[in-house]
DNA sequence: CGCGGAGTTGATGATCTTCAAACATGGTGG
DNA sequence: CCACCATGTTTGAAGATCATCAACTCCGCG
């Protein structure tokens, strides 16, 4: 499925994982499939992982098997950034996914040879604290409706606006990130529906439209 | 916790400043009041801070009033660190503050010109990064209960088990960390201290002792 | 054609918030 | 030194939001 017309219209994807760590390290590159995990919590970090397309989603589980989504990493995006030797969330690929993969070692070792990249790399790592503290926000503070707004409104924003937005995730990976139920995620998004902020595409649930970002933005807090 | 968990136990403080970014970078030295802002989300982000004594709370705001505070920071916790130009939260100082200030550009300035320093760096926001996904799923997926529960593991683990723990930060600051509200703070804690779980001292109920931590650390999920 | 996954919608209920009141605490100044 | 007042904390009662349980629809697919 395609994910991002706009994204996939961008090539090459912006900072390179090998230009990163400097050119003589070597990329693999690797694909999975639908709903397959790519690492687990808990695993060895072995790599740093860069998506070429598709989509993923990170997160971690209680015990009883509640779940958090940290993130959806669409193209272009890096995760599995580890301090320790393990990691600290899983991550499965949430439709088919291709990515390129770097050793953590070497990504360290190349940074200490080439330090110009370092800048780069910390931002990297930074963006996606950035993220981690705006998501915060919203699952401490925010409404059912503002949070879906919000959903809406960051992944229009990262899919770059496109007319009709094909989301790669289903409701229930939706209410995970937004620390929800899938009932109320389809409650909110039903109700925006009505106000008419957004349309349905056709028969499936997972294209739409949004048809008023202005006051869908202030619906979000 | 973000930083550096056992740092009142050490002295001097793990990953000085200074060291961080080369010796050859002058650190200021700082001292907040209780209550005084540190910088607020929006300014110029100048500096980089790292606490000698005191404590903190970053926290972002919605514009109408809802808080988060993302994280609290103990002395040798690093904080300010950001992408772009401007602080992305606000900092305030809990009690009386301590801090070393550096300048954002000669930290980075520094790191490109001394590369042994950028796995230590990366290291440090790394850690913000992984006490932020922990604290996404606390705030997406636990219960009051677990919240509070979790909230006192973190603030023990971080004082190295104290036998007697001086919180510095009030109910309200405790709620608006957890996305609670006071009363909630309030209550979890006096059914824990009604379960023999913690016990207040004296008159006070900012001092607080754990009476047992592994059936605490059930209370968590 | 029927089965299963995904999504919507409704009814009920639990948890947490809100509103309110009372009490404790600690600093300040008479 | 103590009274006083702002700040902080606890507790109770009522209410709102969201979760849970359940039924039903829709669609894709073997």
């Amino acid at each position: 499925m395609l994910i991002n017309a706009n994204a996939a219209a961008r090539q090459p994807i912006d900072g390179h994982l090998a230009a990163l760590a400097g050119v003589r390290v070597a990329c693999s590159e690797f694909k999975y499939r639908r709903g397959i995990e790519i690492f687990g919590e808990g695993e060895d970090a072995e790599y740093v992982y860069q998506i070429t397309s598709g989509a993923v989603r990170t997160y971690k589980m209680l015990p009883d098997g509640r779940r958090q989504i940290n993130a959806f990493h669409l193209q272009g995006d890096m995760f599995g950034f580890e301090n320790g030797v393990t990691h600290r969330f899983s991550a499965d690929a949430l439709v088919e996914t291709h990515v390129r993969i770097i050793k953590r070692g070497s990504i360290l070792d190349a940074i200490q040879s080439r330090v110009g990249s370092t800048k780069n790399l910390i931002c990297y790592v930074t963006q996606n604290l950035r993220h981690a503290e705006d998501h915060m926000l919203l699952l401490g503070r925010k409404t059912a409706l503002e949070r879906v707004a919000a959903f809406l409104l960051e992944m229009d924003e990262r899919l770059s606006h496109p007319p009709m937005m094909v989301l790669p995730m289903n409701r229930r990976d939706i209410a995970d990130y937004l620390g929800l139920t899938l009932e109320t995620v389809s409650r909110a998004l039903s109700v925006l529906r009505d106000e008419s902020l957004l349309r349905f595409d056709g028969s499936t649930q997972r294209r739409l439209e949004l048809l008023d970002r202005q006051v869908l933005a202030k619906f979000d807090a």
